[in-house]
DNA sequence: ATGATGACTTGGTTCGAAAGCC
DNA sequence: GGCTTTCGAACCAAGTCATCAT
């Protein structure tokens, strides 16, 4: 098919997306929404600069958001985890907690209110452009200055924009969102038209590389405002205020540097009002060559610019341009030397995949074989014959109680490997596929404007990927549509091709319908025909989810091959909606002993290439179309190759905890550092170890843009030198992994609010707040420090370190076992809260919630019913014989235990209201040491199942097995 | 030196099964 | 016994980071 003709198809047809489906969603008219796209391309236009910070709708909530958060929001977090001292009383505890949870409430504050301003999106515009006026400068001279940078930078954005915009037209299609915004709670993200985003994107670029342009003015205006310092200055480069210039700016020369100056700076009539910061400067007097608290931001920044003036401390991303640009000074346009990394990148990228393809196609496979290093010695184990009780305490547990013999291969008492050998030997059976496709009985079918149309077997197949999904939010968001219908029509014949140009005009009710019946069926199965299902999976379980590996049999992870799908990437990710392909033998890799049995590829195929790698833990890999990814089949958690590697991440996180005095230390003189470039890794660094933030790699431009530490952006942030009576906060506003929010308000060292200043000083919302950092930078800086840290190592100790704490803090030897687990979960809970886990308030919380509280109602009312019938009793017991102090006994006994209800009742929905929206799952399975839970656990007494659940105690059954109750996270015992 | 890629970890959602409830 | 609620496993996307290739 010709590309070009879907294209442009996807344009007038899936700009609406929203309406495609015949109405089936309840879609909003057309014209509406067209006439809001239109308006919306206008309005960008001439809000270019602005728009671009404002992808995300939820923005224009956020202010309110914030006022009413307020109050809520503390800063619990901030709550100095560097001190190890917690201390506070029971009830402000109980505060805290309450606070904690209400941070965390804004995830449904927040899509209540974006379901309720869903509509207007003009309005929301405004709300957007002003707020965004408002949050972007903490002064009002940094606003007018804004103001007057953009003012100027929309004209020459104009100019060009015109230029480009007859080439651009194809490419970009109407960004109208769903104009029926169907939000729901689960809707985490902040839904934002994805198509807009994309357009962000690129003038995000496009900006980066109109900064150049901007930073000569904001250079000459500075030079304005301070004319006495700069004057050795002039001849040097000016790398802190200017991030991307290159050598353009620094040869200029002072005569025409000053011409030019009075110029701009009238144009741009900014009000670089530096002084005041001196004014409420109270001096550090440390006595430091550079001390800024004690300087005027522009001397101190003059004197980080004299300082930093090597070539490494150049921001990142112009090195590469300026390095470029020596011989290629026409600069201006678009040539490849001005197009931005990420574009660049790109460019590459798909060259490679290119590239790639062709090898692919070549069916040979050239891949140079690694170094093996083949062993077939088996190791000497110390096997185990353990009894793995199911039983429990548990209620659950109670009626099954299956006793397996299982073999425990304790791995963990064994000699290690040499480096980087994973195994010796390995032996499995292959992946499983996918079932193959079975196509639809005759009566269901497919409409296409209102005709019926008998759909090709392949066509059918993905046509019912969509009409699964139909009733999903996903079939409202117009990348999805147009990306699906892209897709889609690759897969149609010539026939279908021509005729199916419009996704609207598509029908896939009935196709919906049937799957649902299909569903429903399935769910109705009898008993018989379930029990069976039931046995054939098990045999398939048994047959391919086990593997043999040094002799040791073992569980495979996902034996199973992905099955092809609409691809549903997360937040607003530009590639939802695509085709995933059906997997075939033929894309994959299969990694086994050289002397072991080799799986058999399914009938009349064959494996793309069989290698044996013992370098690797995967037994078969392919790629992935989407996103051309290698996928993996891999062992379960339980599995000595997975529990090793994670035995040895918590002692390097505990590694971490004998240095990590040093290393703030440090950081925290690193914030005076004279390079700019280690200015900005120590104050990342300090939100990493303080804030658990992510390390935050770049990405791709088709990738959600999501951000995490080294990625932030001057927009993700919000400086206050006073916020509800704290002072130097910043406010953290951003999506991390997964497109999850993050927001947090933490009040900061002066000195580290003093250098995001400096950090942020004349740089556009979407510029990088550290552009001389990242996360190669950051993690080769931390493996000086000590050999094998790195960013995520931060997140991992300081989680357990909570947990540890926490622990110690909360728990109560004489506690009753539910309020020992209380107290194990509310420690889980602020490991959570830390680490940002985050998740949709379950279904149907609310009515839970109601239904215990009345519970507790009822119980309370028979506690008092009892205690009057205690009462009575005494009394009669008081004169009466045996019999009525026998039934004294049994009343007081009676009473005890329904007081005891009680209690459990309301620790239970404390406990679930505390979790509503917090997941502990993951940071308990990915950041907990578990041998510190199993220690708490051997210590207070408490069933190692009430922690750990079946699969987590298989996961961690070396630490089950290791740890004795005085196992701690801080203390690494010598030998 | 740097970007690309492969390998592996982390992370939330979904869905079916088990437990709880009436 | 049937319905509802809860829980765990499966799923697979999306991170991190080291190594490879250029």
């Amino acid at each position: 098919m010709d590309g070009d003709n879907s294209a442009g198809e996807g344009d007038s047809s899936l700009a609406n997306g929203s309406s495609a489906v015949n109405g089936l969603n309840g879609y909003s008219d057309n014209s509406k929404s067209d006439h809001k796209s239109s308006h919306r391309d206008k309005d960008r236009d001439k809000h270019r600069d602005k728009d671009k910070h404002k992808s995300k709708d939820h923005k224009s909530s956020r202010d309110k958001d914030r006022e009413r958060e307020k109050d809520k929001h503390s800063s619990s977090k901030d709550k100095d985890r560097h001190s190890s001292s917690h201390k506070s009383s029971s009830k402000d505890k109980d505060k805290e907690r309450e606070k904690d949870k209400d941070r965390h409430r804004h995830r449904d504050d927040k899509d209540k209110k974006s379901s309720s301003s869903s509509s207007s999106k003009d309005k929301d515009k405004e709300h957007r452009s002003s707020k965004e006026h408002k949050s972007s400068s903490s002064s009002s001279k940094d606003k007018e200055r804004e103001k007057d940078k953009e003012r100027e930078k929309e004209k020459r954005d104009k100019e060009r924009r015109d230029k480009e915009k007859s080439k651009d037209k194809d490419k970009k299609h109407s960004s109208s969102s769903s104009s029926k915004d169907k939000h729901r709670d689960k809707d985490r993200h902040h839904s934002s038209s994805s198509s807009s985003k994309d357009k962000d994107r690129k003038d995000r670029d496009k900006d980066r590389k109109e900064k150049k342009d901007d930073e000569v003015v904001k250079h000459k205006v500075e030079e304005e405002i301070k004319p006495l310092e700069m004057k050795q200055e002039d001849t040097q480069r000016d790398h802190s205020s200017s991030d991307d210039d290159d050598d353009k700016l620094v040869i200029k020369d002072e005569s025409q540097d000053e011409a030019e100056t009075n110029n701009m700076s009238q144009a741009s009539s900014c009000d670089y009002n530096y002084s005041h910061f001196d004014k409420n400067e109270t001096n550090f007097s440390e006595g430091e060559d550079v001390d800024m608290e004690n300087t005027s931001q522009d001397n101190f920044k003059e004197e980080v610019k004299e300082e930093v003036d090597s070539d490494e401390d150049v921001p990142l991303s112009s090195r590469v341009s300026s390095k470029r640009k020596i011989d290629d000074d026409d600069d201006e346009d678009d040539d490849d030397e001005d197009v931005p990394l990420n574009a660049r990148k790109k460019v590459k990228k798909e060259k490679k995949k290119k590239r790639r393809e062709e090898e692919d196609d070549e069916e040979e496979d050239f891949k140079p074989k690694k170094k093996k290093v083949k062993k077939e010695k088996k190791d000497k184990k110390p096997l185990q014959q353990v009894k793995k009780e199911e039983a429990s305490p548990t209620k659950r547990g109670k009626k099954k109680k299956v006793e397996e013999e299982v073999e425990v291969w304790k791995w963990w008492e064994e000699e290690k490997k040499e480096d980087g050998v994973k195994w010796n030997f390995l032996e499995h059976k292959g992946p499983v596929f996918a079932p193959a496709y079975e196509p639809l009985p005759s009566h269901v079918k497919f409409y296409y404007d209102g005709k019926e149309v008998k759909l090709s077997e392949e066509a059918e197949e993905v046509a019912g990927f969509y009409a699964k999904m139909l009733d999903h939010d996903y079939t409202t968001k117009d990348a999805f549509n147009k990306n699906f219908f892209h897709d889609w029509r690759e897969c149609m014949n010539k026939e279908e091709k021509k005729l199916i140009t419009d996704l609207k005009k598509c029908n896939f009710k009935k196709m919906h319908a049937y799957f649902m019946e299909l569903a429903e069926k399935n769910r109705n199965k009898t008993k018989e025909e379930k029990v069976a299902l039931k046995e054939k999976n098990e045999a398939l379980v048994k047959e391919y989810g086990t593997c043999v590996i040094d002799g040791h049999k073992e569980k495979i992870g996902n034996f199973r091959i992905e099955p092809p799908g609409l691809f549903r990437g997360r937040g607003e990710h530009p590639k939802m909606g695509k085709l995933k392909r059906r997997v075939e033998a033929e894309d994959i890799i299969i990694n086994c002993a050289k002397g072991s049995k080799i799986p058999e590829a399914p009938e009349g195929h064959r494996w793309k290439e069989v290698r044996h790698d013992n370098k690797v833990t995967w037994l078969a890999s392919w790629t992935e179309n989407v996103q051309n990814q290698v996928k993996y089949i891999m062992l379960n958690p339980s599995s000595k190759l997975k529990g090793e590697k994670d035995w040895q991440k918590y002692e390097t996180a505990r590694k971490l905890h004998q240095k990590v005095d040093k290393i703030r230390e440090n950081y925290q003189a690193d914030w005076k550092s004279k390079e700019m470039k280690i200015r900005q890794r120590a104050v990342a660094l300090y939100f990493i170890d303080k804030l658990a933030l992510r390390a935050g790699n770049e990405k791709d431009e088709d990738q959600a843009d999501t951000v995490g530490c080294c990625s932030l952006r001057v927009e993700h942030i919000e400086l206050q030198e006073e916020k509800d009576g704290k002072d130097y906060v910043v406010i953290f506003d951003f999506l991390g992994k997964d497109s999850i929010r993050y927001y947090n308000e933490v009040p900061v060292e002066k000195r580290v609010f003093k250098n995001l200043q400096l950090f942020m000083d004349n740089k556009k919302k979407g510029d990088d707040l550290f552009d001389r950092l990242n996360t190669q930078i950051m993690n080769k800086h931390l493996n000086d420090l000590m050999e094998g840290l790195t960013a995520k190592v931060f997140r991992t100790y300081n989680a357990s370190w909570t947990l540890q704490q926490q622990l110690d803090e909360l728990t109560n030897e004489d506690d009753s076992l539910a309020e020992k687990i209380l107290s194990y979960n509310r420690a889980n809970r602020a490991v959570a809260i830390l680490c940002n886990h985050q998740r949709a308030v379950p279904k149907g919380h609310e009515k839970s919630m109601e239904k215990l509280k009345e519970k507790i109602d009822a119980k309370r009312d028979q506690v008092k019913d009892g205690e009057r019938q205690v009462k009575d009793a005494q009394k009669e017991a008081k004169h009466g014989s045996v019999k009525e102090k026998v039934n004294y006994d049994k009343k007081k006994k009676m009473l005890e235990r329904l007081r005891d209800q009680l209690a459990r009742l309301e620790i239970q929905v404390t406990d679930r209201d505390e979790n509503k929206t917090i997941a502990l799952g993951t940071s308990k399975l990915n950041y907990l040491d578990p041998r510190i839970s199993v220690a708490w656990c051997k210590k207070y007494d408490v069933p190692i199942e009430k922690v750990y659940n079946k699969t987590q105690r298989d996961k961690f059954r070396w630490a089950i097995d290791m740890a004795g109750p005085d196992y701690r996270f801080d203390l690494i015992k010598k030998k």
